[in-house]
DNA sequence: TAGATTGTTAATCGATTAACAATC
DNA sequence: TAGATTGTTAATCGATTAACAATC
C-alpha cells in the first residue's frame, strides 16, 4: 500500500529520529519543530521534512510536530508496534549477551526460544527463554511460526542455518556471526540485516589513523 | 599527506572489499579484476575502480589486481597493519563477548585491559587480559598511552566516560552503549564510531514489516 | 493579525555508472 | 598481436538543500 520506493539512506535515518524523538518526549518537551530536531541531530530541517513526508504529513504549519504523536508514527513507519516473534540461534557469549541486555521489546519483538548444540546448554533458560536443541529448529518453527531470527552462532555455521530459517518461513534475519549470508530468491525475499563488528572497527581504525 | 577527501560512502565498502579479498585469497587465487569482485559483491566494476582510484593505482591493464597485492594494500590504507592498543570499558555480558570472540588482532588492535566498577571482577582475567578497577582508568591511561577504547558499560555511563577517555588521549572510541556521545572540537576531533543494535533491527522491522 | 513553520517544488550537490583511450 | 582490463573523464542518476506558497 505504500507509493514510491523509499530509498535505503531514508530508512537508515529512521532509528535515529526515533530514538532522538524519544530523548525529547522524556525530557517532557511537547512539541518540537524540523529546524530544532535538525539542529539537535546535525541535519538541515529541509532534510527532516524532506524524510518525513516520505510517510505521511505529520506537522502543521506555524506549529510543527507533536513529540507523542510523531514518536508514534515513527514506532508504526518501523513496525515496532507490532509484535513480532523471533528465535535466536547460537548461545555463544554473544548470543547470551542479547538475551540478558538487550531490549528486544522496545522494538515490538518477542523473544520466545533459543537454540544451541552444546548438550550442556540445551534444556537450561537465560532469563526465562529457553534453550532448545539446535536438531529441532525446523520442526520447533513449523509448530511456532517466527518471522525474525538471530544468528549468534560461529560463521561456519551461518549460511547453512540461514537456509534452514528461510525454508522454514523466517522473514528476517539479524545477522551478527560476520560472515555474509544469501539467500536466492526463492526464498521469497527474506531480509538479512547483518552487523559486522569488524567492518565497523575498521572504519574507526581508517579514521584515527587519518587525522595526522 | 592525502590529496581529496574520502567520501564516507567509500571508507564504509572498504571492510567489505577487504573481506571479499580475503575470501578470495583463501579460496587460493592469484588475480581478479573490477568485473569479478563486483560480480561476487553486488557492485558494478566502476564502482570497484572508482572507489580503489580515491587511494592509488593498485590493478594493471589487461591483468586487472593481484589478490595478495590489493588485500595488503587495503589493509594499509585501513590502518590494519599498524598495532593500536586499547582497552575495554564494562565488563557485562556484551564486553566479555567482545573480549572472548572479537579476533581484534585482525584489525590490528591490541586489547591490553578492561575496568569495570564491580569489586566482583576487579582483578579477574580474562583470557588472559586483566579487569582493572574502573576507577583507576585515566591513571592507567596515562601511563598507558592508549588509542582507542571500546565503551561496553550502561548507557548512563557513555557520555561521561567518553569524555575522561578524550581527555586522557584516546583517538577513537568504540560505542555500543546504544547511547549517543558528542564530543566537543576542543576534544581534537576523537572519533566516535557506534554500533547502535537497536537501530539495526529496526530497519530489519521496518523491511520485513513493508514486503506485503 | 503577524510570525512561524509546514509540505513540496526547484536547484544544487555528490555519488554512481558509462564510455573510452591507454596499455599490459 | 589481439584481447582484456585498467584509471579517468564525462554523463547520469539520486539525494540533499534551498526556496516559497500555503496556512495554522
Amino acid at each position: 500500500m505504500k507509493k514510491a520506493k523509499i530509498s535505503n539512506a531514508v530508512i537508515r535515518r529512521l532509528p535515529r529520529y526515533l530514538r532522538h524523538l524519544a530523548a525529547i518526549r522524556r525530557e517532557g518537551e511537547e512539541r518540537t519543530s524540523s529546524s530544532a530536531l535538525g539542529a539537535r541531530m546535525g541535519l538541515t530541517a529541509s532534510q527532516i521534512r524532506q524524510d518525513l513526508s516520505c510517510f505521511g504529513e505529520f506537522g502543521q504549519q506555524g506549529y510543527g510536530y507533536n513529540v507523542e504523536k510523531l514518536y508514534q508514527e515513527l514506532r508504526e513507519i518501523l513496525n515496532l508496534h507490532q509484535e513480532k516473534d523471533a528465535v535466536l540461534v547460537g548461545v555463544g557469549n554473544l548470543g547470551h549477551a542479547l538475551i540478558h541486555n538487550f531490549k528486544f521489546r522496545d522494538s515490538g519483538v518477542r523473544l520466545c526460544a533459543a537454540f544451541d548444540a552444546d548438550p550442556a546448554r540445551i534444556g537450561t533458560q537465560i532469563d526465562g527463554i529457553p534453550v532448545l536443541d539446535a536438531g529441532t529448529l525446523s520442526s520447533y518453527l513449523s509448530q511456532h511460526p517466527t518471522v525474525l531470527a538471530v544468528l549468534t552462532l560461529p560463521g561456519r555455521y551461518a549460511q547453512q542455518t540461514a537456509e534452514t530459517l528461510a525454508e522454514c518461513g523466517v522473514r528476517g534475519i539479524w545477522n551478527f556471526t560476520g560472515f555474509d549470508v544469501t539467500l536466492p530468491p526463492e526464498h521469497g525475499g527474506v531480509v538479512v540485516e547483518s552487523v559486522h563488528f569488524s567492518d565497523s572497527l575498521q572504519v574507526l581504525s581508517y579514521l584515527i589513523g587519518n587525522k595526522d
